[in-house]
DNA sequence: TGGCGCTTTTGATCTGCGTCAATGCTGAGT
DNA sequence: ACTCAGCATTGACGCAGATCAAAAGCGCCA
């Protein structure tokens, strides 16, 4: 009742082909993002045996918060917001999962948050227990994929700081620059426009924030001459300002 | 300037005996709280070779965001603060480290926060580059490093939801019924005071409140006997409203 | 035993953002 | 083209918690 079924362009491909695992792991698109980086030809031909693409529309959920951890995921295209909630409804989105983004990175037992599409998304899915046996076996693996926590723990350090201790405006802004920067980095290079396939209202939940107050913001932005509203985005016009604001 | 110098107690000891390596990782107080549970006694023997013993006094510094990561920590007795600070002075406390808490989980090249001593602390001393060497060697201590990474991501999310969702009154009900389990996982058993050896402006900078907030709202607690104020900490009076109101 | 430095508490006032309510916009279906 | 559903935007108002200011408590040391 409170997600956002927004307009079904594909927004999945980040401006270049979508990109997809097909069938071979070896001409996956997100190979360099993901933790399959790690992996050689060889390996990569035996994950390969393991995996399944999975395809999911706008708004269905991967899993929920206490499901058993029964797949792990890697994300190949598309969004998904990763949300904590309250019992009175009260929600966090703790974080975006964008292409070469992994889902189950602790192997632990249960989700401790819920995973939702927020555009078409495709992923690489694992069962559980098939990748934690294939991973026991390849440390370099588990390296990697220690490497990639202790990133995703970075980024909710930055996070606390933003919802502990900015104002508004310097969490949108520095949302904003986020967000820039992520998708520069899967689409290889910077780009003029800035994706926000999510809503306001999830924004909002990200920045701890009401979705009056996003809009507010943004759009004073715009009054402003910091940035111009776009379809499904927002164009940087000043720059320096973001950077000025940002975490 | 702003660190509160307290009470020199020793709260170091949570209530048993000052718990210390001495030079004997065997009869280590904090093994089976450390990562050092994934070793055997032979790896163990290994280890002792690598430590040194660290002791620090109170407000002192173990390193600062930025530094390079020259040393890891495991920490055997004391309390420190773990920070991020804003360049106009703004902080937020992004953790407390308690006995048997690990420092430079990530394996990064540099810190990306400070830490600092709360109360006198000893810490378990590692050079980072001989600890990477020995935990290449041992897969099962990458696991276990892991798998504190993953534990410390999920309170990192925990914390995303209190700072971004939570009343005041919620954050100190959470901070508190928090500060209950961790020492009682130290203890080995719950116990009757919640103690607090970080100042009022810790508390509020872990928060994302002010010093003024905090007091107000623990000493309305007080006044609605929700809890009694003792030196060094806190004591729950009625524990249900703790359980409804925390996260 | 009194004064000093620091932290905590308490009170008065202010304000950024939330809440409530209404209006506007856009895309999909008929 | 019209309508409906779901967001997004905008405005008016209120309040939780920040800010500003002062007093009180506490350990330390001469």
């Amino acid at each position: 009742m409170d997600i956002p079924p927004r307009h079904s362009d594909h927004e999945a491909h980040a401006g270049c082909a979508l990109r997809s695992r097909g069938d071979d792991c070896r001409f996956c698109g997100v190979r360099h993002l993901s933790i399959c980086q790690a992996l050689d030809i060889n390996e990569l031909d035996q994950l390969e045996k393991m995996a399944s693409d999975s395809v999911y529309e706008e708004r269905a959920v991967l899993f929920r918060e206490e499901d058993e951890v029964s797949s792990v995921f890697n994300l190949t295209a598309g969004v998904a917001r990763l949300i904590r909630s309250l019992p009175d409804g009260r929600r966090q989105v703790t974080g975006f999962a964008l292409p070469g983004d992994f889902l189950g990175i602790s192997l632990a037992k249960k989700w401790r948050y819920s995973a939702e599409a927020v555009t078409p998304l495709v992923a690489c899915r694992f069962r559980r227990s098939t990748f934690e046996t294939f991973s026991e076996k390849n440390p370099h693996l588990i390296k990697k994929m220690h490497e990639f926590a202790s990133q995703e723990l970075n980024m909710a350090q930055d996070h606390m700081v933003l919802l502990g201790r900015l104002t508004a405006e310097e969490k949108l802004a520095s949302f904003l620059v986020e967000m820039k920067k992520r998708w520069a980095r899967v689409a290889g290079h910077e780009q003029g426009l800035i994706r926000l396939p999510m809503g306001r209202q999830d924004i909002a939940d990200y920045l701890g924030l009401t979705i009056e107050t996003v809009s507010r913001v943004i759009n004073q932005m715009q009054r402003d001459r910091k940035l111009v509203i776009v379809p499904d985005g927002v164009r940087f016009v000043d720059q320096n300002y973001f950077d000025d604001l940002a975490l």
